[in-house]
DNA sequence: TTGAAAGCGTTACCAA
DNA sequence: TTGGTAACGCTTTCAA
């Protein structure tokens, strides 16, 4: 139950390198030499060592290490945002591969604002990590600056066709955009619009709709309508912005959204207006989330490869540091055909 | 384009204060107090010291200063997992809590595995944070004794009710079952199940389902039918359980699910099956996932308060490092209903 | 195969 | 108001 009220606890912080020496009679670089290179020692002392180790529960100050070392067992990472979810797969991946050569993940967050992005890599630089990683390739120039002065690795995820800092595993968002529209026009929808959150530096987005712009134009179509919001994309998002739009452009029959969770406020909106989907309005998602398969009519969406771009950005990071050179890797992505857009056919999602 | 291939790049890793100093021509520590305590420095010399550090785009070495400094400006956090995003929007919070005080977050993963979970404790004790928050009030004996002999503050959430290593703020999960089959009982539904991912160390699953036995018994019912798995609760499986229960207990009319992401498979199976939610069958979910409100049926679901959550352990951490004495706190959560149980009226969610 | 000693970049304390 | 100096706990030479 805690240390009682009143003060707070005292941190111990556990045996030093120091203490298990003096227990075992050796010196300190002795045992630091046992975790590290153990095979260095005659098998004897080790035996004494390891159970002084783990008489006094000793656990390594990375702290301590990280500084005396010639670099530090970090590396910090930069996502717009974790709340809705859009990079945890993408995190995890990436951790899982960073871990199991003992480096720790560091996150931070931009809340998809230059502003608190340079500040998130502020922050985490101050932490002096071996690498670091971010989403988006077009950064605030300070990023920029304070990324090349670093020294570090640095790898751009998610997005590609920008300038790297350095190195970068991502997707080419224009085609995607173009793809949500190539695909609601080979259904047989001819009245597209864009409808989504669209924040000013979120580049991908921008992206995507330019994609979407460009497929129309090349099927001899004009601009796409377009129902966008800096908010947050999410459900209730999706359903305000589809009454506007049809409200503007009653004509419209191919919605490509900028994310799954503002398809599903479009769904709803659709149905709660009369029209069908797919037999009247086409929607397509971007992002493949996990209740996509699951709404009626099952949503149509673009799967980015999240795990693959987290398992990438380790990998690169991880040569990196052994002295391999930069790289620039684009990653492939699918469209997942579902009842939204089975206009005419139909495609059904496996129970 | 990186430092050309071959080597990979040098850590620079920015100016120290060393170097500030002598460029000002004052000690190293005068510079350090110029950061810290500005109010000590005459304004001349701050203009001049602020200049310098500014030129040199000096950025504060945490390692260095968590070494030196009485305790470090870091807080652990375990969760069970980002990925299915359960507990995003509490870290998210959380980490919002403690950066407005400087402290950074670290995170580790369990996996709802509890040896996983003492590795993610031991790797992140290493960093010598300056307090640890986790995922759950029930844990392997290593990790309440690592946190124990720790002597920091540690903050134990989403669950409530068992013995507490320091602080806790979390719900009440036998409360949550009760509650779930208790709104079942009350829609008219009386063959109740448990369906969803039961890991064998999730104690919180655990503790909604014996709520679930716990509201049938009081109503003179018997057990819940059950139908669970160890594997990660996605669509998929709830499909493949409420098939599986369906083919032993035909009668069942009323579902508790164990996450909203079994939910919508649940959902979905029965729709294949003809089964009408929420006519036939009454379907309950837990943690309200934003795409519930717009399923067909829309689903009613228990809505656990993240991010007060997640607030409330950033103030606790906050108070204990300040001195203050360690607290448990119990949470209130809701039961958004919606038509996935509203047989006999309607109950519709807002467009 | 082992030990001694010099940092790493700060903070904290005491003296000036 | 400022500066000197000793930690902090480890890694990394270099010497024995």
């Amino acid at each position: 139950m805690g240390q009682g009220a009143g003060g707070g606890p005292q941190p111990r912080g556990g045996a030093t390198l120091a203490q298990v020496a003096a227990r075992v009679g050796v010196s300190l670089n002795t045992v630091s030499r046992a975790i590290r290179a153990p095979h260095t020692l005659r098998p004897e002392l080790l035996g004494r060592i390891a159970a002084a180790l783990d008489e006094l529960n000793y656990v390594p100050n990375r702290i301590a290490g990280s500084l005396a070392g010639t670099r530090s067992a970090l590396v910090g990472v930069v996502v717009s945002s974790l709340f809705h979810s859009e990079f945890a797969a993408v995190v995890e991946a990436l951790q899982t591969g960073l871990l199991a050569r003992d480096f720790q993940v560091m996150l931070g967050h931009s809340h998809y604002d230059p502003a608190r992005e340079a500040g998130a890599v502020r922050a985490l630089l101050g932490w002096r990590p071996a690498a670091m990683a971010l989403v988006g390739i077009d950064h605030h120039r300070d990023v920029s600056r304070m990324l090349g002065e670093a020294g570090i690795p640095v790898v751009q995820m998610w997005d590609v066709g920008g300038e790297a800092i350095d190195s970068a595993v991502g997707m080419d968002h224009v085609a995607i955009g173009r793809a949500q529209a190539e695909h609601l026009l080979a259904r047989g929808y001819r009245h597209v619009a864009v409808v989504g959150s669209l924040r000013p530096h979120d580049a991908r987005a921008h992206k995507r709709c330019r994609g979407v712009a460009q497929a129309l134009a090349a099927a001899g179509l004009g601009e796409p309508a377009l129902a966008t919001s800096a908010e947050p994309g999410d459900p209730d998002l999706g359903g305000r912005l589809v009454a506007e739009l049809l409200a503007r452009h009653p004509e419209v029959d191919g919605i490509a959204c900028n994310s799954d969770a503002v398809a599903y406020g479009v769904l709803r909106a659709l149905r709660a207006r009369g029209r069908r989907v797919p037999d009247d309005v086409g929607v397509v998602g971007f992002g493949d989330a996990e209740a996509s398969a699951c709404l009626v009519p099952a949503l149509t969406s673009v799967r980015p490869p999240r795990a693959a771009i987290g398992r990438l950005t380790a990998e690169i990071i991880l040569a990196r540091l052994e002295g391999a050179g930069p790289r620039q890797l684009e990653v492939a992505w699918d469209i997942l055909v579902r009842d939204s857009t089975a206009r005419g056919s139909t495609v059904s999602a496996p129970i």
